[in-house]
DNA sequence: TACGTGATCACG
DNA sequence: GTGATCACGTAA
């Protein structure tokens, strides 16, 4: 299966790349050990809106934001979790989605291990739990989804509009508004969706 | 519902 | 330098 290519990411319309990420397969190759899982829960985020963190312009944390699409976002929350989004849009525009949950697949047993769970059940519903089963962590920063480590890849199952579910985004009260956009989609009826 | 946890960011 | 804040997860 091929590693989706510059083009699916660096596109314009981040909701609909969101949309689009349910049921591709993002794939991890850390420590020369193969991890992945079906992707069913996504949220989109883009610079001119309140939820995002590029909305007050560039920093340190958000610069690889602004750059091209295709590459890895991945920051830490809460002291605790690592956050793992994929980069979109041109140069200069500050979009990305939110990988939120996954249905393993490939590696589960050594995602287990590294999850210290010893259930599949819950082991990557959650966004700081798949970046924990998969290894990703913020040395994965910045780095292309076209190389070695890290990319994602279609797994030839075609996903129709009414499979998918749209809601508000979580966590983010503090963005007004803007919190209520219905930009979170999950796959309908998965059982490996967060909460 | 409460809180751990530590980098980040907007202040001086 | 400092302090408030935070795109979560778990326990209770």
């Amino acid at each position: 299966m091929a590693k989706l290519s510059y083009s699916f990411y660096e596109r314009q319309d981040v909701v609909k790349i969101a949309r689009e990420l349910i049921g591709k397969v993002l794939v991890t190759n850390v420590n020369e050990t193969l991890t992945s899982g079906v992707i069913v829960e996504t949220e989109a985020y883009s610079g001119n809106e309140r939820g995002c963190h590029a909305y007050n312009g560039m920093t340190e944390r958000n610069k690889v934001m602004f750059d091209v699409g295709g590459r890895a976002y991945v920051y830490l929350c809460y002291g605790i979790h690592q956050m793992m989004n994929v980069v979109t849009n041109e140069k200069g525009k500050a979009d990305a989605v939110l990988i939120r949950a996954l249905k393993p697949l490939a590696g589960i047993d050594r995602m287990l291990e590294r999850a210290k769970a010893n259930s599949i059940k819950r082991l990557t519903s959650g966004p700081g739990k798949l970046t924990k089963a998969l290894g990703i962590g913020r040395e994965l920063n910045g780095q292309s989804l076209k190389g070695s480590d890290i990319w994602i890849q279609d797994q030839g199952i075609n996903i129709t509009k009414h499979q998918i579910v749209s809601s508000p985004r979580i966590g983010i009260d503090y963005a007004g508004e803007d919190a209520l956009l219905p930009w979170r989609f999950s796959l309908k009826g998965s059982e490996w969706v967060s909460k």
